[in-house]
DNA sequence: GTCAGCACTCTAACGCCTCAAGTGCCAACT
DNA sequence: AGTTGGCACTTGAGGCGTTAGAGTGCTGAC
């Protein structure tokens, strides 16, 4: 069915107001603050056929209308107006990635602090990780008879430690050797790669195998792992909204929020669109009642990770979709320059 | 003052069934379930005894007792029972810390959670680390043009990485050198001297003095960073408890638990009491409204770190105590036998 | 297609009432 | 002196009717 141009104004408008107010939007308000051409008679007829189409609902016969998951989806795709971040929360953004040290982890975390700070809503991110990520170089760094620390460093700078179990009946020389053979074998390899190649080179290192095993094993929980690289910032934020007065629906996001494994699985799905926008019960992973904006970044062909805002349906979607795009276009020209 | 034995138990009684039920507690109730011997005029009137001292109050003329601040410190310190842990919750906290990768930070993230599920409150750790710990290896680890992860092993099997920078004329030789030479210098001293010696360091290798006031450097961050190493668990779990119901309450709880430094500052104070209980406004770090329980472990002289337990006053002490006491026999035991 | 006017519906707030829980106090008892 | 039953008093919670106000749907006129 087609919304009529006029139609589709008055769901933008309901939908702006209910995302500003937190209250049901009547047909006076409507006519008197954005349309001063049309009675509130009119505005109701308009409502009244919206409603019908399922953009909107009441909560009772005479109150004002509320936008339905429908009117969210319509509005995020086709009604809102793009936001413009103010000089200052670029400068914000900025600042915020000012002292790096180029370990992954910590630009992730800076990320979802400064998107949790400027949207005010709790912040997720998950710096990305894969199979195509290719190794530069990797170290056994023994630290105790029977331990030692595995760092994998790939292209995307990313540094990666696990501690791995020594054989004990290993010299310091054996384990240095084994270390160098590593290397040679897996210096410029995919992730990917390696976690395929296990059988093959069962044979060809019998000796070291145990090494061998065990560095495949860490780099294979390293690529499983997603929930791993899990950041989020301003998990109180939350509070600040309206629709989470009540304890029961701040208990449920809250169990959804402190779950890493259940962010992970929000997350998950698609790596390759730059802004994404889940609602509702779309998509079961997430929970109802909240909505999900989501950024992919990307320098060149190298993935920088996921970042998003989990809130309310009610959600400043222009708000949240500026500031994504704020701190991506920041990151990536910081990566570029760099 | 000093309180009669029966004063003490009818204390005891009303902070017990507070504890329970989170109501307040009157004086019908104590005399048919507890003190059949006596009426419940009689209780009464002890009751207003302890009004007048201080120990209780209503909420208003006719409502049942609640325990005050003074009260809860009192049973805390002498009138609680001390709890039992069951068969099962042992094996529980035995299973949790069963695989173990000798990750000191594994370790206290599994005692976070354990804890956490045991007593049904929101825990938190922080590993301890400070200026006794001696080095046993470092190493500096390049893996970007101008980049190098410090890796430092103490005697606690604590691993500490940091990301330092590289002075850009630096060849991979001369760092390997600088390397040994770190290792050298330092290995056997305790953090502290580390931070002490550096003004000494300064003229003897004047060559290095990059890498050696880079090593410094992120050795004092470690030690003078607490809050770094703060883990949390369950922080959703405070919903389970009725005095955090309203919005405001919730609000103030997380915006505590949520911020690291906060925490850390709780914890930072008294590192040698086995078990300390604090309550209400006591702390300036603790907020209002809150009770932290926390232990401090240690396996001989090496400390495992601090574990413990922030929620309402109204806190299961028995429980939580208990629970607390037997992470620490098994965590020390499992230290121990290794 | 628009609109003023009006009847209708529903909520929120208020006051009123009653009920039950719990206290404080007192006079009587041991 | 301590204990107790009895009783008056206080208070919050809940049910109920009323009212005010917001908002709608509808209708007949333009």
């Amino acid at each position: 069915m087609k919304l009529s141009d006029r139609k589709k104004k008055i769901l933008q408008i309901v939908v702006d107001e209910y995302i500003t107010n937190a209250q049901p939007v009547s047909s006076k308000n409507i006519a008197q603050n954005y349309m001063q051409d049309v009675s509130s008679a009119t505005v109701r007829s308009e409502l009244n056929a919206l409603e019908e189409m399922g953009y909107l609902s009441q909560l009772h016969t005479s109150s004002g209308r509320v936008p339905s998951i429908e009117a969210y989806k319509l509005y995020v795709s086709e009604l809102m107006d793009k936001g413009k971040l103010t000089g200052k929360e670029l400068s914000q953004i900025k600042s915020a990635f000012a002292r790096q040290s180029g370990n992954m982890e910590e630009v992730v975390r800076n990320a979802a602090k400064v998107i949790s700070e400027l949207t005010d809503y709790t912040s997720i991110a998950v710096a990305a990780h894969d199979e195509d990520d290719v190794i530069e170089k990797i170290s056994i760094f023994p630290f105790k008879e029977d331990r030692a620390l595995l760092l994998v460093v790939t292209d995307r700078a990313l540094i990666r430690d696990k501690f791995i179990a020594i054989p004990p009946d290993m010299t310091e020389e054996q384990l240095e050797s084994a270390n160098r053979l590593v290397n040679r074998t897996f210096k410029g390899k995919r992730l990917g790669e390696v976690m395929e190649a296990s059988l093959a080179a069962e044979e060809q290192f019998a000796s070291y195998k145990a090494i061998f095993d065990r560095v495949i094993d860490a780099i294979s929980d390293y690529v499983n792992d997603k929930s791993g690289s899990v950041v989020m910032a301003g998990e109180d934020k939350i509070l600040n909204h309206p629709e989470y007065a009540e304890v029961d629906k701040m208990k449920n996001f809250l169990s959804v929020v402190t779950s890493r494994d259940k962010i992970a699985n929000m997350l998950s799905d698609d790596n390759d669109i730059e802004i994404s926008i889940k609602i509702g019960g779309e998509d079961k992973n997430i929970p109802d009642d909240c909505s999900l904006v989501t950024a992919t970044y990307s320098a060149g062909n190298v993935k920088l990770g996921t970042y998003g805002v989990i809130g309310p349906l009610r959600m400043d979607y222009q708000k949240v979709v500026s500031v994504l795009e704020g701190v991506g276009k920041i990151l990536e020209d910081m990566v570029n320059k760099k």
